[in-house]
RNA sequence: GGGAGCAUAGCUCAGUUGGUUCAGAGCAUCUGCCUUACAAGCAGAGGGUCCGCGGUUCGAGCCCGUGUGCUCCCACCA
């Protein structure tokens, strides 16, 4: 078979996938291996992967594959997630633009029948992206959040938490997303820093002239004022007691109260009390017995209890109100001010703080366990330090959790009422019916409201398994709690710590024994990655440009562990070209197997036993390395070690040491041993590139066995020794290419190579490769060439480049002298060590020795290139 | 306001218990090569006050203090 130029992706891609999949290896059951489990974090159907799912994507299937080939019983399983309101604003979105239907038009039912359509699209557009990336996820056990079973146990987890008590209905003051007209939980808003303005108003005291002043951001809510409040503390309004003020343009009269809340420093230290639009001014309404006006609609338009501007939206309310209050003159001074404001992490709007009746978890009793698994060890966090903190924090202060969501995309509430407004909570209706004893002349409605996504998503690892809705099946037992969880560290309060919660709440155990968190995704510049800066790229034709095997190597090759990553799509390059590296070494390779004499010379020489004897070394050495890079989450690093070995060593020395010289063939024996490298090679780099090493595992070699299936090498011992002699081989080759680079001597302009050493080192092996590699016609060892020749100081070791050409011997004896000073200032420092008597005394005995040997090897060295000097005159 | 993390070559980052040439890697740059696997390549090279200051120590990129700068998370001061 003749061997294209380069390797060609997109054919490998689609041949090895569809035959790993034919073949079951993505499957798994239940056997006698231990489990190595994975549940995706299920993307939302919300549209296509971006780039931080590839990452995410990626770093699971390497671990999937790598634990594979350790002989583990891998399962991972793939799905989505209906994000309910994310998905339900897309869908609300399309019907407008599409079909010009309104949500309001819509019955329930045929809303959902059009969800459901959007989630079959997205969702298969999820998958066919995972597939190209090469996930190799078990697709038998596809899981979407709104499935039946699904459905089921969240409904299950919902009743059950109520009768447990940690499930209530009441009013509280919630943030509310006028865009989407639902409640959102806290960890929905998103606060931003925004320069606004704040207004300063009379409010004129009720019988007198007097008026007092208050600061405020949002005057369009100056119609909701029950009161004004100042600090008991304070002289200035101490006189204001039981007196009344004036509301500014409703002209309603409310009492002065005090309260040490208000802080005297602030504004004017005089606050008005907005109960039904602040969380503050609501809990001080509370204490004071105040009532609440509702001001504003569920779209954030100002309602009929505001009396002027209804309709309006409070946006626009608020210039109407600066205009109006400044017409009547009660508009004292604005100023510039800078506050957090709310933004719903969906809609993007302000979030508006509301009184609302919703739906909570108590969360203290579920955050207890959760935070004692982690602090106990029992799951690790990867990286740790930078995550620990912030986790328990979170726990430690952790609120209760609004779950309702006006919303109808998602897992309905099983509550329902009765015409007295009374609550019944069961499975079913019938469920909630015969619980309660009620017979079918009660009429009930079930409450309208949906769970919050992430309700639903706490279950993921478990439910997947179908751990809550049948604790006691096999795959569940086997399978949970999962290994890993590879998520992204913007999610840990919404998803990962509610997660463990869960599953120490309804399983008692752990959801998974690690979690590795990736970065974010940024562009180069460090920008985000969005849609209107156009730095989001489309993965699908990334994969089409560059392949998959480089795109997952780009990714990550620059993603050091929990640190953002800088997307840049020459990393990708970068793998291709790895990728071709890859594919030249095969060609190059194979085309030693076709010369003529191919098979005629059995046995190595020793030169050639030298090179496979030390590759095998570096190659053990290697992966014990990234063995435990791997065990560590150092994905990127243990990355890098493969890249180095197989460029570096194996490409860039091993390859050049055992090609045969022009117009003779290779030993079988160093051939059979080189392919044997490869395939180690090729089982090594296997998980990070997945298909161009089984295209080349099944081009070495016609076999019936697949890349992915082979079981890693238990390890063996490293010898030390045969590590040394080539690095000595390396330098000396090294330090004669340089000096034909600095002395202008082409690479193939002929030399005798003389090589003068004090040390006892052993030649023989290495002498025909480094001949070899410098283009020597000869070496001559312990000899000095008799006239003027190239002198070259490599370590200990003085060279000899003997040839025809003139060689400016300047040039030779400033670089001499470099190398000299550089020694000189060495010895100076290690002598001022040796002679400070506290460092003889304190240091470890052998680290002075170490000293002494340093002194020794520079005084060598400075003994050699002087010698240099004085024969270059 | 509270907390966490970071600062090492032009860029992105390694650097484990303080001690081996410890000052590293990749990319980028420069020089020379179209050499029979690969110019998507080969062979070399240059490049750093390890953020500043102070301390501990025989010895600090690493430990302690402090200052500066950046990033992120959390928090109800109008």
């Amino acid at each position: 078979m003749e061997l294209s130029k380069n390797f060609d992706p997109a054919s490998a891609e689609e041949k090895w996938y569809q035959h790993w999949k034919q073949k079951g290896y993505f499957k798994s059951v239940p056997d006698k291996r231990t489990p190595f489990t994975l549940v995706i974090p299920p993307p939302n159907v919300t549209g296509v992967l971006h780039m931080g799912h590839t990452l995410n994507e990626t770093v699971q299937d390497i671990l999937a594959r790598n634990a594979r080939m350790n002989g583990y019983n891998v399962c991972w399983v793939p799905g989505s997630d209906h994000a309910s309101i994310a998905t339900e604003a897309k869908v609300v979105d399309m019907l407008k633009k599409e079909k010009n239907i309104s949500k309001k038009d819509l019955t329930r039912e045929s809303f959902l029948k059009y969800a459901f359509e959007w989630k079959e699209k997205y969702g298969g557009i999820i998958y066919h992206q995972i597939e190209k990336l090469g996930c190799s996820v078990d697709w038998d056990r596809v899981t979407f959040t709104m499935d039946d079973d699904y459905y089921k146990a969240v409904i299950k987890t919902f009743v059950s938490l109520y009768r447990d008590g940690l499930i209530y209905r009441g009013a509280r003051m919630i943030n509310w997303d006028t865009v989407a007209k639902t409640a959102l939980s806290d960890e929905e808003v998103e606060y931003r820093d925004v320069q606004g303005t704040l207004y300063y108003v009379k409010y004129q005291v009720v019988g007198s002239n007097e008026f007092v002043t208050i600061a405020t951001q949002r005057p369009e809510t100056i119609m909701g004022d029950v009161a004004v409040c100042a600090n008991p503390d304070d002289e200035r309004y101490r006189h204001l007691k039981g007196k009344k003020v004036t509301i500014p343009m409703v002209n309603r009269m409310v009492p002065v109260i005090f309260d040490s809340y208000v802080d005297k420093e602030f504004g004017t230290g005089v606050l008005k009390i907005t109960p039904a639009h602040d969380i503050n001014d609501f809990n001080i309404g509370l204490a004071h017995n105040l009532p609440v006006i509702d001001t504003l609609n569920e779209d954030g338009t100002l309602s009929e209890a505001a009396e002027i501007f209804v309709g309006v939206d409070r946006f626009e309310a608020r210039k109407r109100a600066v205009e109006f209050l400044r017409e009547k003159g009660l508009l004292v001074k604005e100023e510039n001010y800078s506050s957090r404001i709310g933004y719903s992490q969906r809609t993007h709007s302000v979030v508006e703080p509301r009184i609302s009746t919703q739906w909570f978890v108590k969360m203290k009793d579920l955050a207890a366990p959760a935070l004692q698994e982690v602090q106990n060890g029992n799951i690790r966090i990867h990286p740790h330090e930078k995550f620990i903190a912030t986790y328990q924090y979170w726990l430690e202060n952790v609120k209760d959790w609004c779950i309702s969501r006006q919303l109808w995309w998602g897992q309905r509430i099983p509550a329902w009422y009765d015409e007295e407004a009374n609550l019944y909570v069961g499975e079913s209706e019938a469920e909630a019916r015969a619980k309660y004893g009620l017979n079918d002349s009660v009429s009930l409605r079930q409450d309208n409201d949906v769970l919050d996504t992430w309700f639903s998503s706490w279950l993921w690892p478990m439910q997947v398994f179908n751990g809550i809705t049948n604790p006691e099946n096999e795959d569940y037992n086997y399978y949970y709690p999962t290994t890993v969880l590879v998520t992204g560290q913007d999610i840990i309060f919404f998803w990962v710590a509610r997660m463990i919660m869960a599953g120490m709440k309804f399983s008692g155990k752990k959801p998974f024994s690690d979690v590795y968190f990736t970065g974010m995704v940024r562009d180069n510049l460090g920008r985000k990655m969005s849609k209107s800066l156009g730095n989001s790229p489309d993965l699908l034709q990334l994969i089409h440009e560059y392949g998959a095997d480089a795109v997952r190597f780009g990714i990550m090759i620059s993603s050091p562990a929990g640190n953002d990553l800088l997307f840049d799509e020459a990393s990708l390059e970068q793998g291709k070209h790895f990728n071709n590296k890859i594919w030249n070494a095969l060609k190059l390779i194979r085309m030693w197997s076709n010369h003529s004499d191919f098979g005629k010379i059995e046995k190595q020489e020793a030169s050639e036993l030298f090179a496979t004897d030390w590759f095998e070394a570096k190659l053990r050495e290697a992966r014990a390395d990234v063995n435990e890079l791997i065990a560590q989450y150092r994905l990127s690093e243990a990355l890098k070690t493969i890249y180095s070995l197989v460029w570096d060593d194996f490409c860039s020395w091993y390859l050049e040491w055992i090609k045969p010289a022009y117009g003779t063939s290779i030993s079988k024996d160093t051939y059979e041993k080189t392919l044997r490298y490869f395939d180690s090679l090729l089982q090594m780099m296997h998980p990070f590139m997945p298909f161009i090493t089984e295209e080349i595992y099944h081009i070495l070699d016609d076999r019936d066995t697949d890349l992915m299936m082979t079981q890693n090498p238990s390890e063996g011992k490293v010898e030390n020794g045969i590590l040394k002699d080539a690095e000595h081989l390396k330098s000396l080759i090294t330090a004669t290419r340089d000096a034909r680079n600095k002395f202008k001597l082409q690479q193939k302009e002929p030399i005798a190579l003389y090589i003068e050493t004090n040390s006892a080192k052993d030649y023989t092996k290495i002498s025909t490769i480094l001949q070899k590699q410098v283009f020597a016609s000869a070496i001559h060892l312990n000899s000095r060439p008799e006239g003027n020749a190239v002198q070259v100081v490599c370590g200990n070791e003085k060279l000899h480049l003997v040839t025809e050409k003139e060689v400016d011997t300047g040039e030779q004896k400033d670089q001499l002298q470099k190398d000299l000073a550089y020694l000189k200032g060495f010895l100076i420092s290690i002598d001022k060590k040796l002679s400070n008597e506290k460092f003889v005394q304190n240091a470890k005995p052998e680290v002075v020795e170490l000293e002494r040997k340093k002194k020794a090897d520079a005084l060598e060295k400075i003994n050699v290139i002087e010698q240099s000097l004085k024969s270059l005159g």
